[in-house]
DNA sequence: TTCCTTAGTGGCACACTCTGTCAATAAGTC
DNA sequence: GACTTATTGACAGAGTGTGCCACTAAGGAA
């Protein structure tokens, strides 16, 4: 009962919402889904699945229900260490605290689509692009130069965190997810 | 007189649609110009301009005149030698060979909107990914590991080339464009 | 409880993007 | 010059996303 009860609405209704389009899309194929159906099944109007996310990839990236959102990731970065900063990141995504409003798994059930859906991924892609511009700029604070900010925040970034988790899930989520992070790591040092 | 006459008109057809649009998104802005106007002014159907480009943002990632779709990058990829790889991307693309076909110019007068616009920058990521995903493929086949390929060819697509693109256009492209491969390079060495 | 303020919702109209289809036209071929 | 094929334009229509306004529900104060 932390949060007040219109905010507990509010995180129930997403969590509804995207559990029941994830549904649709598993049963027709994402494509076929259109938000006015979405909508439809979970008992809200098309109107409010929009002020929720805004669009239909943003079933994906909308706080708090992405593993990937710039909002999402930003508690857990420390700019003077980055290795474990894309540690807990992954642990946080991939194996999320339970929260009596925010119950557990449903970012996971829609992996699938944020790795396959071009539309999706473009928006993950956004998502991330946001993370890594406002790691940018910490860098740039800590003294580092323009570019090697820029480069070093879109390599972990893109390169590392969403390579290894993209690995990982391909790889059919056996190993810990950690393991990816730590092998990518190692192959930054020994780049062709 | 190389390429037959469709072949030529297409060309000289695109060019000029691009180049409409880009009149009209510095003259009302990119998000204040419709799809319906460009083909007006350009002298098309809205019908054909999406036989063109597909999508508003595929004229800045529709080959010949994109600089970053992964047809565009492919005659450059050697998996032998990466920063090579990188050199000659970033040559071709920031100062193209004179083609009777195809007059130089046009890309980069949609730098800006590809840097600023976010929907442009999603497809435009849309193809880096694409690119990298070629470029992944190529590395396992030299035997390099999953994990690793996909970190390494990543790390090259959007840390160090659109990286360096990015920041090379943000300095105002003064300094020679391949310094910033350079230095991308150089900061893979030094990461923190 | 009652009143009041504020946040959230639904419904409507509308602009825009993008696709399927088909007839008309232009280019390439023999 | 006739034939084949690619390209275009016009039209209809589905789907996404936004502005607007009245309505309902929640939070706070007396």
């Amino acid at each position: 009962m932390a949060l007040p009860l219109r905010e507990r609405n509010r995180l129930a209704a997403a969590h509804h919402i995207i559990d029941t389009a994830i549904d649709l899309f598993d049963e027709h194929g994402y494509g076929q889904v259109t938000v006015e159906q979405i909508a439809a099944a979970a008992g809200v109007s098309p109107r409010t699945f929009y002020r929720y996310f805004g669009s239909k990839e943003g079933l994906f990236t909308t706080d708090p229900y992405t593993v990937i959102g710039a909002d999402q990731i930003q508690p857990h970065i420390d700019p003077d260490d980055l290795p474990g900063t894309l540690r807990r990141i992954i642990a946080a995504v991939t194996d999320p605290p339970p929260q009596e409003a925010v119950p557990a798994g449903p970012p996971w059930r829609g992996m699938h689509y944020v790795l396959q859906e071009p539309a999706v991924r473009a928006a993950v892609y956004t998502a991330l692009d946001e993370g890594s511009r406002r790691f940018t700029e910490l860098l740039r604070e800590r003294g580092m130069s323009a570019t090697q900010a820029r480069v070093t925040a879109r390599t972990y970034w893109f390169g590392v965190y969403f390579g290894s988790l993209e690995q990982w899930h391909l790889d059919g989520r056996v190993r810990p997810p950690g393991d990816y992070i730590d092998q990518a790591l190692a192959a930054l040092h020994d780049l062709p």
